[in-house]
DNA sequence: TACTAATTTCAGTAATAACAGAAATTATAG
DNA sequence: CTATAATTTCTGTTATTACTGAAATTAGTA
């Protein structure tokens, strides 16, 4: 496939921004060429287009789908894998903040639970760095059960919350203070 | 400083998640236990207590200061630099995102903006693929505009919000639905 | 001003991650 | 069942980043 000079700018940057997200530079750049492409694409064509080793797009393919960002579409009379991105963002945000939250947040809860149980009878840790820790664990907590509210609220009433809500409660809050 | 099992836990695990989010080992390792200590620390120690070379810690400091995570405190008596973090994670959590959006969401806005534009007399983009570019734009502007709506409403009255607006929220839509 | 402590810079090294190309495996068609 | 297309796995290479230790700089002290 040829890129336009557009989409080039569009995917190089996606794989910039991808580098500093933990995200290595191919994933994000095949994720990027797959949620602007109307058809699905196989494996040897995105590897072209990104100028990139065959084998390079089967690892960076797998990447995507353990995080479910990508599917395999069939094509009739083609027995060569196509793939295809999600295209609504409130879906690829979520989809990201589910697996970030499952691969980051919830091992760091774990992380924090465990050190207030072995804290707590351990005399060598200060009172005010166990409760520091606490704190961290509560907060944590909040927001992820913020979140898990939160993300099954239909994108039509978020936009609205956001667009309406937002102002509200900064304004009350003005008020208050 | 010698540090008890507990707080080496929770440093190590900082370190990984460090790597994770695109910050090295090292820095978020110091700003790990800068965290957790009541008392503001010199490099040279900071430097003992990881086990890593002196010049290290001064390069991370540096990071963590250009975050605006920690702040050089002077102690009387003590020509050496001493360097403490925030404690309120409301704080922290503010600062990170707010470092995040300036230096990776201002810059793909900037570049969402100019694909919008370059492409407006591009024959070769499909219409489509023009109209997703500016569908990503509008999305991320919402986010943005909403974050930075909410960034200064005090945490109380977040925290409230977050305790019962979700509720409510997620209850209303189910309704709806 | 000279001396010493503290910090930063820099150059080289080590560690890590990304990637290409070949080989091996799997799947499909005849 | 064989031949071939498609995909994956694996090994070695390259690129990138993190880090150390030494040297240079800066700042504070006598």
């Amino acid at each position: 496939m040829n890129l336009t000079n557009t989409m080039e700018k569009f995917i190089l940057h996606w794989g910039e921004m991808g580098t500093r997200w933990g995200v290595n530079r191919t994933v994000a750049q095949i994720h990027a060429l797959l949620y602007l492409t109307e058809a699905p694409m196989d494996a040897e064509s995105i590897a072209k287009t990104l100028g990139v080793a065959r084998s390079n797009v089967s690892t960076s393919i797998k990447e995507l789908q353990s995080w479910g960002l990508i599917k395999t579409v069939p094509v009739m009379g083609d027995r060569r894998d196509h793939f295809d991105s999600h295209k609504d963002l409130w879906e690829i945000t979520r989809i990201i903040m589910d697996e970030r939250k499952k691969r980051e947040i919830e091992p760091t809860l774990t992380m924090l639970r465990q050190c207030v149980v072995e804290s707590s009878d351990d005399k060598q840790t200060s009172k005010v760095i166990k409760q520091r820790i606490e704190d961290t664990l509560t907060f944590m907590n909040m927001m992820s059960d913020w979140y898990e509210q939160m993300k099954d609220v239909p994108p039509p009433v978020l936009t609205k919350l956001m667009k309406t809500g937002a102002k509200i409660t900064s304004f009350l809050c003005q008020k208050k203070k």
